[in-house]
DNA sequence: CATGAATGAGAGTTCATTCAT
DNA sequence: AATGAATGAACTCTCATTCAT
C-alpha cells in the first residue's frame, strides 16, 4: 500500500512541521526571537534539534515559514473581511479591533508574532524585515483604503490624514494587544474601552463648550 | 591635590558610564536588548568590550541601569506632571501623550527602551522581568489615579472600568510611539490624531451646529 | 519463479551499487571524500540519503567498495601490462605512463580517485589508510621489480636506487594526474612531454640522431 | 610602561597568531583541510577554540592567511631566484627542484600545504579556489617565462610546448613532494633521481661528457 | 527495495565574561 | 582606568546513521 505510506508520511511531515510551528509561534510570543533557542522549540515538541533542520534549513527559515503562516492567517482574512463593500469606515475600524481581538483570543501567537517581529527587525532590511515590512504595508493600505474611502463619504473628519490615522489604527491596536499580554487583563472590556474610545472619544459628550484647549 | 584628581576620575568615571549608556540606549531601541552585543555598545563610544565591566558587573547590570535612568527620567517627571491639582482627567491624559511624544522626540530612547525591555521581557521572572514590571506598575497606578479622580469628578463615562481605560492609555501611547519608530512618520501629526482620537473619538459627532435644523 | 525474480533483483541490485560508485568517484575526485557527502551521491543517481545503507553499510565501507573496484581495474590490469616478458624496463615505464594517462582519459575517476584517496588519508591507519597504503605498495612493487630486471640488464643506471626511481615515477605520473585535472591541459601533449622527459631529460643532447644517413 | 606593555601585548599576539598557524599547516598537511577541526588546532598549541576566532574570523580565514603566508615565503622568494639574470634555463629548473625540496625539508608545511589546498580546492570557485589558483598560476607565469627564454636561447627541445613543460614540471615536483611526504624517503636521493631524470632522461644515453653540473 | 522521518555527535561560530598587565 | 588576550558555555547548523513503514 504505497499510496496509504504516502498518505500517512505526508500526514506526519504536516503534522510534525505543524506542532513545531506552533511551538515556534508560542516561544517567539513569549520569548521573541533572539531569546529562543531551537533546542527549546524541539524539545517543546519532544523532538531533537536536528529535526527542525530536516523540515526548516534554518532558524531564519523556520521564522518566514512562521509569517507566511500568520500573513496567511490573519491579513489574509482582514483583507478580506474589511473590503467588503458593506459598512461604514468606522465600522469597519471597529471590526478591525474585533477582528485582532478574535485572533488574539482565539489564536493569540499568529497575531502576537507579526507585532513582536516587527518591533524585533524594525530595524533590518535582512529577508526577515523586508518580510515583515511587507506584511505591515499590507494591512496599512487596506486600512487606507478604508480611512479614503470613508473620508470621501464624510464619514471621517476631514482635518485628520490618512496615513496617520492608519498608523494610529495598527499602533493602538498592536499595543493593545501587547498590553492584553503584559498585564492579566479582560480581554473583552479592554476592546469594549478601545471601540469606545475610537468611537467617541473619552469626552462626556454633549460637550458643553467647544474648545477645551489641552496643554 | 589627591582630592582633585579624584574628584577629576569620578568625573572621568560618570562621563565614561554616561556615554556608555547613550550608546547602549540607541543600540537596544534600533536592535533589541538581545541582538545587541556589549561589543557594539564599547565600539559606540571608542571603548573595549572588557571596559564595560570595569562599570558594569554584567550585561545585566548594564541595562538595569538604563532602566533606573529610564525611571528616574521618565516615570518620575512623569508622575510630578500628572499628580498636580490642576486639571481635569482628560487633560492630564492628554498631557501623557504630549509628555510621552516630547521625550519620544527630544529623548526618544529612554522611553523607547522601557518599551522595548517590556516586550523583549514581558514574560520573564529574572531581575529584568521584576523591574521593567514595578516600572510599568507605576505608571499605571498614576494613571488610574487620574482616572478615578476624574471619574469622581463625572469627567469620564462612568460605564468604563479604570483599569482597562489606563491599558488603553499605556497601550496606545506605548503602541504610538513604536509605530512613530516603525514607519516614517510625522509625529506631531500623529500625536494629534491620537489626541483628537481620545477627546472626541473618530466618530462625526452631531457637532454643535449642524442640529440646527433649517427653517 | 522466485528465481528468475530473484536473478532480477540482483541484477537491480548490481546496476545500483554500480550507479552509486560511479556517482561516488566522481564527486570524490572532484571535492575530496571529506567534502563529498552521501547526501549528494544519492541524489546524483536519483535515490536517498538511507539507499545508500541498504548497500552500503557506512560511507567508510562505501569508500573501501570504490578502492576494491579502483585496484581491480587499475593496478590488476596494470600488473597484467608490465609484468610481461617484453620489452626493456623503459618501455614499460612508459607503458605506465601511457597506461595511466589512458586510464586518465577514459576512466579518469578510477584512478584519481586512488590518487586523491591517499592524499587524503596519508597519514591515516584506519581501515582507509591501511587499504590505500596496500594498493600503492603493490604498484611500488611491480615498477620496483622492473626497475630491478632492467637495472640487472643494464638499461638504467646504476647510481640511482631503485626505491627512489620508483618513487619517481609514481610522483611523477600522479602529479601529472593531478595536473592534467588542475588545468585545462591537452593531455596528450602533457603525456608526451613527460615520456620525452623521462626518456632524454630535457637537455639538448647531442642526439644521436646520426641515423641520418649520408647522401 | 605603556610602550612595554604594548610591545608585550603585540608579541604576545604574533606569537600566537604564530603558533596558531603552525599547528594548522602541520595538521593541514597531515589530515587535510576539511579533516581538520579548530578544536585540534586549539588543542595543538595549549588555547580552546574561541582563541582561535579572536584572531581569525573563521576557519576560512584562517586558511587564507595560510596560504598569505606560503605564498609570501615560497613563490615571492622562488621568483627572486628564478628570475634573476644568470643561468640557463635547465639550470633554473633543477634550482626549482631544489628549491622545493629544500623548503620541502626545512619548512615542508608550508609548501606542501600549498599542494593540499590545490587538491582540495581544485574544482572550487569560493575564495580558497580563487587564492590558490592565483598563487599556482604565478608559478606557472615564473617557469613559462624561463622556458621561453630559455627556448630562444636554444636551450631546450624546439618540439615541447612551453605550457606542457611548465606543467611537467610542476607535476613532477609537487608529485615528488606529496611522494616525500608519503612514503618514508631519502629526500635527497629522490630528488637528485629527478634531477638527473630531467637533465639526461632515464636512458642510458652515449654521455659525451660526464659532468654537466647542475646548480 | 527504498523512502522519509528523526537522531546525535560534533562541527564552526558567537558572545558575555575573566584576568593579567 | 582600560586594554587585549583568552575562556567556556551555548548557539546554529551539518551529516552519517538508524529505523518504521
Amino acid at each position: 500500500m504505497p499510496p496509504r505510506k504516502a498518505a500517512k508520511n505526508a500526514e506526519l511531515r504536516e503534522d510534525s512541521i505543524q506542532r513545531l510551528s506552533q511551538a515556534a509561534f508560542q516561544l517567539i510570543v513569549m520569548k521573541g526571537y533572539h531569546a529562543t533557542t531551537l533546542q527549546e522549540i524541539a524539545e517543546a515538541v519532544g523532538m531533537t534539534k536536528g529535526a527542525i533542520f530536516f523540515y526548516f534549513t534554518s532558524k531564519e527559515r523556520l521564522l518566514l515559514h512562521l509569517l507566511d503562516i500568520a500573513e496567511d492567517h490573519i491579513v489574509n482574512s482582514l483583507a478580506a473581511h474589511l473590503t467588503s463593500a458593506e459598512g461604514t469606515a468606522l465600522d469597519k475600524i471597529v471590526a478591525y479591533f474585533h477582528f485582532g481581538s478574535w485572533h488574539g483570543i482565539e489564536r493569540p501567537y499568529e497575531l502576537l508574532c507579526l507585532i513582536q517581529i516587527s518591533i524585533e527587525f524594525r530595524h533590518r532590511s535582512d529577508a526577515i524585515g523586508k518580510r515583515i515590512v511587507a506584511i505591515y504595508n499590507r494591512i496599512y493600505r487596506v486600512l487606507e483604503e478604508i480611512i479614503e474611502a470613508g473620508r470621501m463619504r464624510g464619514e471621517l473628519p476631514k482635518d485628520l490624514p490618512t496615513r496617520e490615522i492608519a498608523s494610529t489604527v495598527v499602533a493602538t491596536h498592536d499595543g493593545m494587544m501587547l498590553e492584553y499580554h503584559r498585564r492579566e487583563i479582560d480581554g473583552e472590556k479592554l476592546v469594549r474601552v478601545v471601540r469606545t474610545v475610537f468611537l467617541q472619544g473619552l469626552g462626556l459628550k454633549p460637550r458643553p463648550k467647544p474648545i477645551r484647549r489641552a496643554r
